[in-house]
DNA sequence: CGACTAGTTGAGGCCAGTCAATGTTGGTGG
DNA sequence: CCACCAACATTGACTGGCCTCAACTAGTCG
């Protein structure tokens, strides 16, 4: 099976400090290097809304580490210890799951305010590939700490529930996808799931550019990178989008979410949208692939 | 698109009680109904093994309802308030994902001991359909409780996060194989997988009787029924199994788990095995699909 | 500039879907 | 008990959507 020859080039990330065994609330309350959560834009993204300025600073003390990643550069490994979640503060990444014989597929695009790591808390191993798709900023939530701050909020706690079951209803959506979809509708889906994720950041919902190959795409939508390349083109011809390379221009928003089977929602909820600035009251967490 | 005819006789199934929006732990301790999971044989399934007795006792007293239902029969429905999560105690559920458009399709099949109804966390509407394949027990566990007692019990919060966690990977490894997967490797790990489970519940791994229907099996790996019937008259062929409609005889288990892509592991690992005897320290949930 | 990666486009083949006919099974009621 | 019916399953013939292979173009970086 193809792997990506690129992926010899990866450099190893620095890996998160070794978590204490053993932590009190009055350790996680010590100062720490720069965790600010609650001065921190993305926050309505990453945290619960409704937590006092003093459980947001409880939180903040938590992110022990950031990261910064080059693009191509690997935040965890299949296989390897899993110890914290990550929440992307900058960039974007994708993760790709390896089948046993070797075969290799995303299974997932994350960007700003998203959370990803979740899967290793199961076998306490990470169990996909996480690797940056341009440069990117990582906060480090050491997840035993995590686990013992969320005894104490309630509201953490739910938060954090909530966000593992919403990756199980995003999982279930693409195996919906790759099941029972055809090339163009996954396309489709694909490009108006970009779209909503851009807007709800205060991007727009019309023009962006595609971090990632059309085999990366297709990977993600279980296609061929050809039959990818080949849809953008027809896509273009029918004046649904423009396509340059990786930017893209959607002309005919509508006729894109029809295709890809869902109902026209005109233009987006307003409640849905997450201001850039701090101290705003989105909603919860914004997450869709 | 095809809706199942049948569906329409399903009865709906009676609903949880309210669940009170407070709960302490004292009303959580008082006698309830028929909670045993102290002494329940599938307990090393659905529980952290390690807890206290006094701690199952706890536990116990949270699982307020037992449902039963007919075959066919509905446990919860999409768009249908979360309350409680649901653990089989004796039978088998499928569970469906419904696209906007209508189509429907298999998200998972649940047996004995498996916890179902996640994915409602998210939301606090259910994000799919969980409905009996044959007569069937349930345990109700309302969730808000769950949620409190998991602050107390460090061991049931982290339990709960791993299968929370399990589940994502589970979907992960669906995503692989409807994305990247030729139709005979989608059924031959379907099988296996089915072999398995059945294998650490006791029963026999080689001789099994599905519970669903061609149309369900496709549905699920993303083939058409057709396509399963075919595959199955093959694998016969081949003399990897025998079919006799439902009843499976898996007759070359190593060529069917080679055909699925998997290394063979000859013998499953017997730590894996989960005695049916009560009292028995098997290891954590063994979910699968 | 040359080497390399990413992307586009065409020709042809194959796997799984579609349509259709027939066989099998299990439950119901006379 | 058997006849009947509906749901489920099997099998064949044909089709078509996506994959495969391949050639070519456009950027990019040392």
């Amino acid at each position: 099976m193809p792997v990506y020859s690129r992926s010899a080039a990866f450099t190893e990330s620095p890996q998160t400090a070794s978590v204490n065994p053993v932590i009190s609330l009055r350790d996680i309350n010590k100062p720490k290097p720069l965790a600010q959560c609650n001065i921190c834009g993305m926050r309505s993204l990453c945290l619960p809304v409704g937590l006092s300025n003093e459980d947001l600073l409880l939180v903040s003390a938590l992110v022990d580490t950031h990261i910064k990643l080059k693009k191509g550069e690997t935040l965890y490994r299949t296989g390897t210890p899993f110890t914290a979640l990550y929440a992307v503060r900058l960039g974007s990444l994708k993760t790709t799951v390896l089948a046993e014989d070797g075969r290799e597929q995303v299974a997932g695009y994350h960007m700003l305010g998203e959370l990803i790591g979740l899967d290793g808390i199961g076998t306490g191993n990470h169990g996909c590939h996480a690797i940056a798709l341009e440069d990117t900023e990582i906060c480090v939530m050491p997840f035993e700490q995590l686990e013992t701050l969320a005894r104490e909020l309630p509201l953490l706690q739910h938060n954090l529930h909530q966000t593992l079951a919403q990756e199980i209803a995003r999982d279930h959506s693409i195996m919906l996808l790759l099941g029972s979809m055809r090339a163009e509708e996954r396309l489709a889906v694909f490009l108006v799931n970009l779209s909503d994720r851009y807007c709800r950041r205060g991007y727009s919902s019309t023009e962006f550019v595609l971090r990632m190959t059309r085999e990366e795409i297709g990977s993600y939508l279980g296609l061929k990178l050809e039959t990818v390349s080949r849809l953008f083109s027809r896509f273009q011809e029918d004046g649904l989008i423009m396509v340059q390379g990786r930017a893209i221009k959607i002309l005919n928003p509508e006729a894109l979410r029809t295709l890809g089977g869902q109902q026209n929602t005109a233009t987006p909820d307003p409640k849905n949208l997450i201001p850039p600035a701090p101290n705003s009251n989105g909603s919860a967490n914004g997450n869709g692939a």
